[in-house]
DNA sequence: TATATATCTAAGCAACTGCTTAGTTTTAGA
DNA sequence: TCTAAAACTAAGCAGTTGCTTAGATATATA
């Protein structure tokens, strides 16, 4: 048969993504992408076939590091106190110390908000509907709320959690434990 | 002496304005302004310096547009109150109807968040100063509040204020309404 | 060992970026 | 009416973008 790779697919789709989370989409170039993955430009297009395929690959990278920390926030059972906890995970710097900063998928949701890009937005409408259901169901559990409170707190939710989001890149630890604070006073 | 200018500046400043205010600096090109203004590149460069120039013209021509709000957002003498109307102000589509979605400066301060643009970033902490400036002044007609909780509540605002103006470039209206109306149930 | 084939390197493509330059046209004041 | 100077047009600069191509290199199987 022939040559094989002399490069680990998982590896070099981890500093991809890394690149990707600190520069965002557009301002990341493939000259960048191959240095800091270490492989050929043509290495890059022949196994991900162009710089969005190579995208959508970081993204999913990005969804199995988090993914413990869905997966704790799906299994609570402390209702919306485990909302309030996933705030306070999600804005921890989740993998390493560096720049990476926020969380990847929701700077992509505000990079791609007014984009036309078709195949990236519904990735990012997906990821928004899901953690906008899971909002709905832990606020169910507390009874007293009418399903129309619900809807309504979960809607705010997202909001303030996508701020958030944004918020960690730039603001100190305490203007954003402030923030998430005052967010569930009265949730 | 010489030729006089054949474009009036405060119209191709405004169109300039627009362009920026719906792409982006980054994702505006100096061709896409030679055609939005109708004029050269060259007389942009003479006139304006280079883009960089241009677009703190635009913001300054955006400052101009919205002073009215905010004249009326410092005038107001119903605290608190004030400061829900502003954000009620603030997510109308300001000027007139287009593709024009959210403030023009907090799309700005979120464009140049990570950007180490001196200028800009100078320009864009001091606006976003000013406005939590005027938030704290708000809170502290507020008597029963202390000085910890007037600036607890101003960071939470100012976060608040910011996710608000990301959130009306994709959100419904009733999300928006319901995210002020909670946003203020805190305070 | 020979060979088919996947992977590599490195150069190159056209289209774009911000900005400049050479040369023409216009016009206010002497 | 002449002329200096500002404003204009249009071509062009070097550098970057995403992506491709030509050709050398390595290797699993027959």
């Amino acid at each position: 048969m022939a040559r094989s790779k002399q490069y680990n697919e998982q590896e070099v789709i981890e500093k991809a993504m890394s690149l990707f989370w600190r520069n965002g989409y557009e301002n990341t170039s493939v000259r960048m992408l191959e240095k800091e993955m270490g492989i050929n430009q043509f290495s890059i297009y022949a196994a991900f076939g162009n710089k969005q395929g190579l995208f959508l690959e970081s993204l999913k990278c990005y969804k199995r590091k988090v993914n413990s920390m869905f997966e704790k926030f799906k299994n609570g059972t402390n209702g919306i106190n485990d909302i309030k906890e996933f705030f306070y995970d999600s804005v921890q710097t989740p993998i390493e110390v560096g720049n990476y900063k926020g969380c990847f998928l929701t700077n992509t949701y505000n990079e791609f908000a007014e984009a036309e890009d078709q195949i990236i937005n519904v990735q990012m409408t997906e990821f928004m509907e899901g953690i906008k259901q899971l909002f709905i169901e832990k606020l169910r559990t507390d009874q007293s709320k009418g399903e129309q409170t619900v809807l309504k707190q979960a809607n705010y939710l997202l909001l303030a959690k996508h701020g958030l989001a944004a918020a960690s890149r730039v603001n100190s630890k305490q203007e954003i434990e402030d923030y998430i604070e005052l967010t569930f006073k009265n949730i």
